[in-house]
DNA sequence: GTGAAAGCGCTAACAT
DNA sequence: ATGTTAGCGCTTTCAC
């Protein structure tokens, strides 16, 4: 790898004139310039990173810490991530918590360890049931800015990113109703995530605004590995010709056993999933899916780092909270 | 952060003395060793990353490039590497390369410089068909270490790990067979990929020596979205009383059209797919599944890896290929 | 057993 | 317009 001190010598002038130079400082003649980023051109000098982050203290990189990176939805987000991240210069350390707190605590750690400039973090579950996030508060003293997507903790003081659940499932409700369905039943697997909590709401006040909050109708669903009895009996027991799944994966897995188990039944019901795209495809006929624009999503979170990031240290600016509505992609 | 500046003032002691007694050099004296760990542990001294590398040219990280995130198998593999990198003190970025040739190479660039100690990589559909190594060649040069796993290129000089595709479904079919049944279908939508063709090598040996050859019969999707109507027509045309499906989505799919459009032909079919455990409880009743051990597989890799890196100068070591038998496990 | 000093590659304040 | 120098935090050789 070549270094300046190497180009410096190539072309007979001092160190600090090539790093001026490649970093266009006004006090260095145009020729010049032009002689020393051509060189540097074809000897693909690259500055090193371990020298630049000891004397700048920016890393010009970024932490991700998802709870799964098996989720379709999270890996989508990711994607939005890196990508707006590479285009910014930044690279991206990735963290899996796989929903554990401890592995969370970890992470927050290695990343800090590895001095990013900036984290990105959606929230394990058992951090939020736990309501413990000093490892993230302690983020602010060690300068290093956050973000929060979709499992956002609104005891952090810190720009986040959500979807709007309540409205966008209030949308797809309105939808289905719109179409003259009436029995509308509800099923979750998220158990106590406030993203079940709104994405319920959303359903209820569409109802409710319907005049048929009689209607509501909610099946929870604990382990998603027991599923297949608790469908059955849910179908068995009750009337309904429309179904929303607000988790990503029951909606598959009870279309598959009405389909197959109650097939007479089936043709009358509708049901919308919250789903990723690709998934929607693995019924046949497809699901309904809800967007969740992942990339989007990621994309936004990124930003938001970003100017947090490269902000002056006696800037301010307010905790901003973006609300992104899902769209429904009926098949 | 504190530094061994601050350690050593506090202690009265030189910089290299605190350097020394946190590394166990053995001139310096238990004391004050004692002494000095002591403090390091209370302010929570760590190391500056970027000093570190700069002096030593280790960064003590290493890098992945997965072609799919999304990919529930390369999620898994992911998630072995991670684990046994951490454990073994490395951190680990990783690229997505989505498949796309120009992506590994951005991705290759980009580990290249921040100075990986080395790379795992599971080479994308477009370079394996592009047959263009350059960019994984020029490592060696670069003294980064290299691992493949999975897609693997024989043009390549390192060490490398795969499932044994040909035996691994060699066994499954046989397992088939075994059980009574004599018209096994096998259908993919790998393409051309080394896999599909091992994948199918191993059924047709199967078949072959149970002296059934005259059943061998292949359906190959190319587009798994449009994949319904051909299941549909290869099911109306063909009898069969198993199916091998060798991709990730096939088989669920495949499972869905037979029970739902056929369910009098359903119950006397038996399937196996290459899905992820996870995955194999989207379908009621759960799917066969070939369990592809990708945890092990990452912690395989990482730990060759390991070994080249710490290999000294001067030390050789011919490239090794590991070969992973998978399981299936019948539900 | 401990310390002083050089140097990894870079930036930036300060000469010239 | 260009060069000199100090220093970021660490390891390591050499001297005491």
């Amino acid at each position: 790898m070549a270094t300046l001190k190497e180009l410096a010598k190539s072309l007979n002038v001092s160190i600090s004139t090539v790093s001026k130079a490649l970093n266009d400082a006004d006090d260095i003649g145009e020729e010049t310039k032009k002689r020393v980023k051509e060189l540097a051109a074809t000897l693909d000098y690259k500055p090193n990173k371990f020298a630049l982050g000891l004397k700048t203290k920016h890393s010009k990189s970024i932490g991700v810490i998802l709870p799964d990176i098996q989720n379709p939805y999270f890996a989508e987000v990711l994607y939005g991530i890196e990508k707006a991240a590479l285009d910014a210069g930044f690279d991206t350390l990735i963290c899996v918590s796989n929903e554990s707190y401890q592995q969370e605590v970890k992470s927050v750690r290695m990343l800090t360890e590895n001095l990013v400039d900036g984290i990105i973090i959606s929230i394990a579950k058992e951090t939020l049931n736990l309501k413990d996030f000093q490892h993230l508060e302690k983020l602010k003293s060690k300068k290093i800015q956050l973000v929060q997507f979709d499992r956002v903790s609104s005891n952090l003081a810190c720009d986040s990113v959500q979807i709007d659940d309540q409205e966008s499932v209030k949308n797809a409700t309105q939808q289905l109703i719109d179409t003259g369905k009436k029995h509308i039943a509800l099923i979750s697997g998220l158990g106590s995530l406030n993203v079940a909590k709104n994405r319920i709401q959303g359903y209820k006040s569409a109802l409710r605004e319907n005049g048929i909050s009689k209607h509501i109708k909610i099946l929870e669903v604990d382990h998603i590995e027991k599923t297949h009895v608790q469908f059955r009996n849910f179908i068995q027991q009750n009337t309904f010709d429309a179904v929303i799944s607000i988790d990503n994966k029951s909606g598959i897995i009870f279309q598959n056993i009405l389909q197959h188990q109650f097939p007479e039944r089936f043709e009358n019901v509708k049901i919308i999933s919250f789903i990723h795209e690709k998934d929607a495809l693995l019924t046949s006929p497809p699901l309904n899916y809800i967007n969740q624009r992942g990339a989007e999503i990621g994309a936004i979170s990124f930003n938001l780092l970003k100017e947090r990031i490269l902000l002056k240290e006696d800037e301010t600016k307010n905790p901003v909270h973006e609300k992104v509505i899902a769209s429904i992609n009926f098949q």
